[in-house]
DNA sequence: TTAATTACCTACCAAGTCAATAGGTATTTG
DNA sequence: CAAATACCTATTGACTTGGTAGGTAATTAA
């Protein structure tokens, strides 16, 4: 029951992002240097961001990642369903997961939904915004 | 970020033993094949609830194991902290985990907090009963 | 007393995940 | 041309997951 540093470390390059936000762009070797993390890693962690559209990068000198948004209208949720790959506290709930043939019968499906849904709602109504001024 | 098979096996075996308490011993081949978990795996997850005194068991013909206490004073929340060891999102606030030296100026802590605090009261919260009584 | 049944115990294992590291290539700027 | 950057792919060691295998000890019913 864990959120692993993919997720955790996407969370923080957007928050360095947001608050290194002057129009320009900003070299992953300084974000990884701000952050105590191995720039290699990060470099392995940015392609869905990028893909997804949540930040650009440009290459070459000078070069960088940038937001694409104003940092309020990212939600963590979104970061997360991306890293992590699905915020689902079960492998029942997981899309991924395959039917379980106990639904209709299991005494503890309603509760896995009922903390499914806590759980989705607490990273959706949380911004980046709300992590940076603070 | 997914609860293992461990703990909610250990949930359902709870509910089954709840289900059929008359008193008596309920054996675990029993509950194995109305859950449709195998009577072997769940040999290795009950060692901990018994020695947490969280159900008894007793050997030979007509053994099996029972609850020590009425359904509602079992919460979710201490069943799967023996199975699962944890209930922390985010190694940073597991007890197991070492301390890590960004804590003060980590941006995300707070939110692991709040988010740790979120789950940790759904699952206190809840009983055993609550899953048997519907 | 014996056979059956049960909890209880330890070792092992295959597959997958995690958290990186390594070693590049392509692109852009000064 | 050199430096800096994003971008790409393969590999790796440690750990976790979800079991299986093969027993031993205790108890009861026949």
């Amino acid at each position: 029951m864990k959120i692993s540093t993919r997720g955790r470390y996407a969370i923080r390059v957007m928050i360095d992002l947001a608050e290194h936000n002057d129009g320009g762009y900003t070299a992953m070797r300084e974000v990884a240097e701000r952050q105590q993390i191995s720039l290699k890693y990060l470099e392995r962690i940015l392609p869905v961001l990028v893909s997804a559209k949540l930040i650009e990068g440009i290459q070459g000198k000078g070069g960088g990642y940038r937001l694409t948004r104003k940092p309020e209208e990212y939600s963590i949720g979104e970061i997360l369903v991306l890293t992590e790959g699905d915020l689902a506290p079960v492998a029942c709930l997981s899309c991924k997961g395959k039917s379980c043939d106990r639904k209709y019968i299991c005494k503890t499906l309603p509760m896995w939904k009922e903390l499914s849904l806590l759980i989705n709602n607490f990273f959706n109504n949380k911004t980046i915004a709300d992590l940076v001024n603070q």
